[in-house]
DNA sequence: CGTTCGCTGCGCACACTGTACGAAGCACGG
DNA sequence: CCGTGCTTCGTACAGTGTGCGCAGCGAACG
C-alpha cells in the first residue's frame, strides 16, 4: 500500500548497475553444479545451495534449465568432455585403447558422482562429449581393422564403467569416513575376515592383499581386466588363433 | 478414563488374534521393500509408503533398520540372494562363468534400481548372498586352474556390472515413456541421427542396427563381451599362445 | 521520443522427504 | 499387583524440487 502510494522513492533507492557477476547462464550454472557435485557429493547438491552460490534465488535457475535432471545430465557431459581418445593415426591400437580407458577411469575418479548418475540414468545421454568420445573409439577400433567397431567398444567401455564406478563408490565411502585408505581397510578388516570366513577362496584372496598399497592395486586391478579384454579383441582379428580352453 | 474405569470390555472387544499380518520383522520389511522398488522404481521407495504397505507407521520401521540406507542395503543383499553361479564340478568352467554372468544379468534386468543403488553404494556391501555368489565363482576359477581367481572374477563381475546397469537404466527410461522398445527407439531415431551427424563410424554403426529386434540385439552384445572376456582369461591359463596385434 | 513486450529473476507455496523425540500400549517377570 | 522393557506411533523439523505469478529490465516498435 505505503510502496504503491510513493513509487518516487525506489528511483534512488534502486541498486544502480547490480551487474557485477556475469548473469545466469546454463553454462555458468552446470559449471557451478560441477564444482558443488566434485566438492561435496552428489546428495549436497540442492537448487537452492547452488543458487545461493550464484547469487540468485533458487527458482531462477529453472529459466535456464528445465528440471534438475536435465541438469545433471548437462553436467555429465561437461565432464565427459574431459574424457579424451587417441586420434586413430599410431599403429598401437592396444595403447590408444588403453589411454581411451584409462582417461574414462580417471576422470571418473576425479567426478565420483558420475558412479551415481551413470546408475541411474545409464550412458543415453547423446551428449555431444560422450558422442565425439564414442566416435574416436570407434574410430580406433575401425583403422585397427576390426569389422563392427561398436561390438568392441560396448564390450571395453561395459568392462570400464563396471570397474570405475565400484571403484568410485568405494572412494566417496572411504572418504566419507574421514581415514586413509590403508586405515579404511584395516579398520574393515574384522567384519571382512568374518564375512568371508568359511569362503576359502575368497579367505585367501583377502590375505594375498592385506598390508599391500591400495592405490596401486586398484591401478594394476584395472589393467588387468582391460588387457585381458583386448587381448580377447585380438584374437577377432582377421588372422588369429583360435583359444582353447 | 472410562476404558480405563471399565476394563472388563476390552477383553471382548480386543482384536483376538490381531496377528494378522505376521507383525513387522526386518525380513518383511526387506521383503516389501523390494517388492516397491520392483514395481514403482527406486524414487517411489519412501519410509512413510512402506509403513502404509506394512498397515505401520512410517517410523515404526525404524524398529528394525536403522536407517533408509541400511534398508537398502538389506534389498540389495536380497535380491543377490536370485544370482546363482554353479558350483565347480563340471569340467566346462566357460559354460560355468557365463551361466553366473548371466545369472547377474538376468538379476539386474529384474531389478533395474539394483542399477542405481549399485552406483552409488559399489559391491562393498559384504552381505551374505553376494558373498556366497563370489565364493561360488572363485571356486570355479580355481578349479579351473587360474592362479589368481579374484582377478579373474573381478574382471568377470565388472563387465558384467557395466553392461547390465547400462542396460537397466536404458530399460528403465524406456518403460517410463509407456511405449515397446522398439517404438522408443523409432522415436528417438531423429534425435539420435542429428546427435551423430558428422560422425560417420557411429552413424554407420547406427544404421546397421535399425529395425532390428532390441532384446536380441541387447543379449548378443552382452554375449560378444562376455565371449572376449573370457577368450582373453583363458589366454592366461597355464599354457597358451601369446596373442599378437 | 514514449510505449509496449518479452525475457529474466525471485518470493511464496505446496507436497513430500528422512528421521529425532517423547508418549502410549503391550507382554512378561518379580 | 507393580514395574520394565520392547514396539508402535503422532508430531515436528529441516530440507527437497518445482509451479505460479509478480517485478524489473533491455530492446523493439510506433
Amino acid at each position: 500500500m505505503a510502496a504503491k502510494a510513493n513509487p518516487i522513492p525506489s528511483v534512488w533507492a534502486r541498486q544502480q548497475r547490480e551487474t557485477e557477476q556475469p548473469a545466469l547462464s546454463r553454462a555458468a550454472i552446470v559449471r557451478e553444479a560441477v564444482a558443488v557435485l566434485d566438492a561435496d557429493g552428489i546428495e549436497a547438491l540442492s537448487m537452492r545451495k547452488l543458487g545461493a552460490r550464484l547469487n540468485a534465488g533458487a527458482t531462477s535457475l529453472y529459466r535456464h534449465v528445465a528440471t534438475k535432471d536435465e541438469l545433471m545430465e548437462l553436467a555429465v557431459d561437461e565432464v565427459f568432455g574431459e574424457m579424451v581418445a587417441p586420434l586413430a593415426d599410431g599403429p598401437d591400437w592396444r595403447a590408444a585403447v588403453t589411454a581411451a580407458a584409462e582417461s574414462f577411469r580417471a576422470t571418473t575418479l576425479r567426478h565420483r558422482w558420475l558412479a551415481s548418475v551413470i546408475g541411474q540414468a545409464g550412458l543415453a545421454y547423446l551428449g555431444p562429449n560422450l558422442m565425439t568420445y564414442s566416435e574416436r573409439m570407434a574410430a580406433l577400433f575401425a583403422a585397427a581393422g576390426f569389422p563392427e567397431p561398436s561390438r568392441a567398444i560396448d564390450a571395453v567401455l561395459s568392462y570400464a564403467i563396471g570397474m570405475s564406478t565400484t571403484e568410485a563408490a568405494w572412494l566417496t565411502t572411504v572418504a566419507r569416513s574421514g581415514q586413509t585408505e590403508a586405515d579404511f581397510i584395516a579398520g574393515l578388516m574384522p567384519t571382512a575376515q568374518a564375512a568371508v570366513s568359511g569362503s576359502e577362496h575368497l579367505a585367501s584372496a583377502y590375505d594375498a592383499v592385506v598390508g599391500v598399497d591400495p592405490q596401486g592395486l586398484r591401478d594394476t586391478k584395472f589393467r588387468y581386466g582391460l588387457d585381458v579384454m583386448l587381448d580377447g579383441l585380438a584374437l577377432r582379428l582377421p588372422g588369429a588363433a583360435e583359444p582353447r580352453a
